[in-house]
DNA sequence: CCCCAGTCCTGCGGGC
DNA sequence: TGCCCGCAGGACTGGG
């Protein structure tokens, strides 16, 4: 699932392709499934993008940019399971869309492939990039977050901190696998109400996140086995192999050697964590769903 | 303010 | 062997 170091993974390896390229076309993919979500309507994105020059390939937290001469950008939003590649699709199934680019009469393309279609293309204008991407729906990138940013975010909101770190309006880029791996290296435990964190508490979440995000980077992401996320050329990323407790329920913790991996459900998404590493702080845990308890209709 | 459930979607795997 | 259904969760919405 593209969390911020698969989508950094991504925007590294389609640079080269796209950027000072001219957009010569854009083509739908001969996927026979339900159309994925693109505003405006191919036919208005195919006209107002024609013949410009990429100026930008960039990353706003778990989003891909591709912004143009005249301003406007792509905005690519990969969610579960959506890829973009430079070559050799996992199937041609599943092929949404092609930015077909030229430069110095060379023609290459990148492909959006989505297997699950939740994944979306918008093209919007510099206003609509405001709105979408600007602080009103997203907070400040994971990695350009201060000590302090962490600590006064923290404090002004009153839920368990597994469930803040979700919060793309309060940090954004981190998803629910990097979530488990973080508040494990910080030694916090998931349940912890966030405004009760105390600044040492905080200085280990900065400090674990920008090691586990950029160690995560520099093995282009993680491949779970269910093999959805692949870097541009449709190869396993390894930080998988680095994973302390995401899905590691019932597993040795590989940290301390003492604790066995948990799984919690908190606002409906699975927690992982290490009751040894990770100690509750006195009287400052909240809602903590047992597995058991965890309903089963819905998700 | 915060929480929960429901929505989108497909592939996979457990259970019968 | 085959079918049903739950599960995975990012972003969003509506109701309590």
């Amino acid at each position: 699932m593209p969390e911020l170091p698969e989508v950094e993974t991504m925007v590294r390896g389609i640079r080269s392709t796209l950027e000072g390229a001219r957009l010569v076309g854009l083509k739908p993919g001969d996927c026979h499934c339900k159309p994925i979500l693109m505003q405006p309507l191919l036919q208005e994105m195919q006209e107002r993008s024609r013949n410009q020059i990429i100026r930008q390939v960039t990353r706003r937290a778990k989003r891909i940019v591709l912004t143009l001469e005249d301003q406007s950008a792509f905005v690519i939003e990969p969610r579960m399971t959506g890829l973009m590649l430079v070559s050799d699709p996992p199937d041609e199934a599943h092929l949404r869309l092609e930015w077909m680019v030229s430069r110095q009469r060379r023609r290459q393309s990148v492909w959006f492939w989505d297997r699950r279609g939740l994944g979306t293309v918008r093209l919007l204008t510099p206003e609509e990039q405001l709105q979408t991407l600007g602080p009103a729906r997203l907070g400040p990138d994971a990695l350009e977050m201060t000590g302090d940013d962490w600590f006064s975010r923290l404090q002004a909101v009153r839920r368990p901190v597994k469930v803040a770190l979700l919060d793309q309006k309060l940090v954004a880029g981190i998803g629910n696998l990097y979530a488990s791996e973080i508040l494990h290296r910080a030694g916090i435990h998931p349940g912890t109400s966030s405004e009760t964190l105390s600044r040492a508490h905080v200085t280990r979440l900065h400090a674990a996140t920008q090691e586990i995000l950029l160690a995560a980077i520099e093995h282009e992401g993680s491949t779970l086995g269910d093999g959805t996320y692949r870097n541009v050329l449709n190869q396993d990323g390894s930080y998988q192999n680095q994973h302390r407790v995401y899905a590691k329920e019932g597993g040795a913790c590989r940290t301390c050697s003492r604790g066995t991996i948990l799984r919690i459900v908190q606002a409906q998404r699975s927690t992982f964590y290490c009751p040894h590493c990770q100690k509750p702080p006195r009287k400052s845990i909240r809602k903590v769903t047992p597995p058991s308890a965890r309903k089963s209709s819905g998700d």
